[in-house]
DNA sequence: CCCCCTATTGAACGGGGTTCATAATAGCAG
DNA sequence: CTGCTATTATGAACCCCGTTCAATAGGGGG
């Protein structure tokens, strides 16, 4: 049996995803503990490492799963949505924000993580990322016909972190805490006034 | 002399935030040790802790320096431009995000620290942060004569939240480096259009 | 059944924030 | 000036945490 010790090895990785992801989705990133997972997992201290390069390694792999879940979440929002494109932007970015919302530690551990300097974002990021990105931008060449690909890519972009922003800093304790209908509001407010004169 | 301890701490408290500025600055916030504090500032480890509660209280206070020279880039951003409002907010957020993309670091820092749960946001802070607000509102109002101080505060937060968004994911590592001018662009084309159709 | 190679283990390491028993010092009374 | 005491400063020690690696356990082929 060549795969054996692969086979448990990857039932330990899976498991240690798992419970990482809880630990994050219930306290936060910062309450991620190399101990905790090995005794929830029934695992030794250094098996964690005969899986994971790092405990970061671990976080990527929560991340993976939180933004695909994610990406679903938004789908589903857009295939409920009117065919208006302006509905469907508005939609989508309420679902962005609903899912924060729902799944606060989880979301921020996505822009939390610490990455090597000058290491390059991983592959699933980038295209998770851009999947995010193709949902919107389909809507908004049907809003700006007119626009090259550049600069439908540049609204794209200048959109999403504009939704981005309103619901990291409405979801933000620092500011007292923004009340959940006044962030859809704000969203509301930028992506109709933004399509409202093509 | 009652004073002369008072005196003494004072001094070695301003010398801190001194010496964690630069540190922060120049390396990070995750750069930032206790020990090498000590050692830079010629006291003791425990000298620290006669003077700030935590490190966390050290980057407070650096971060009211941040937010500080922050509010005084934006001002004179705003004293040097044009009198028409739309105008006025563009070359703010452009003021904005020069200052993010020259202080990288310090800038982060405002935003990275973290705060206790359920401990309230600073009096500086929520102070610094309505004059940001103030300088944003007064153009806005100005642009939309017709909405209601309640309705202009939402219109405020939203606009300053968009910037940020786009600032921030701009200079953001993951998305493999955003041009500049590509950024300078996004927040031209969020306000501008937002401001097209009052 | 035994041997050897691989996988697993958890004690130990290094580093970091914070504390606290101790040493130094400053203020004051005689 | 000299003790004496209360206050302050000090840094070794404590605890926590991620990571490593010498030692142990396991298992497959002869």
């Amino acid at each position: 049996m060549a795969g054996k010790v692969a086979e448990r090895r990857a039932a330990l990785r899976d498991n240690l995803i798992i419970i990482a992801e809880k630990r994050i989705a219930s306290d936060g990133l910062s309450a991620l503990r190399a101990r905790d997972l090995a005794s929830d997992a029934g695992c030794a201290l250094g098996a964690i490492y005969n899986v994971f390069g790092d405990l970061t390694d671990i976080v990527l792999a929560v991340n993976a799963r939180t933004f695909h879940r994610l990406g679903a979440d938004v789908a589903a929002a857009l295939a409920d949505a009117p065919q208006d494109p302006i509905e469907q932007l508005v939609v989508m970015a309420q679902a962005y924000h609903q899912f924060a919302a729902a799944n606060l530690h989880s979301w921020r551990a996505l822009f939390d993580v610490e990455r090597a300097p000058g290491e390059a974002a991983p592959d699933w990021y980038l295209h998770e990322m851009g999947q995010l990105f193709a949902y919107i931008s389909d809507p908004l060449a049907v809003v700006f016909p007119n626009r090259d690909p550049q600069e439908l890519a540049l609204l794209t972009r200048a959109l999403f972190s504009s939704v981005h922003g309103i619901v990291l800093l409405g979801l933000d304790g620092a500011s007292a805490g923004v009340p959940s209908d006044d962030i859809d509001k704000m969203i509301a407010l930028i992506l109709r006034q933004f399509t409202s004169n093509p």
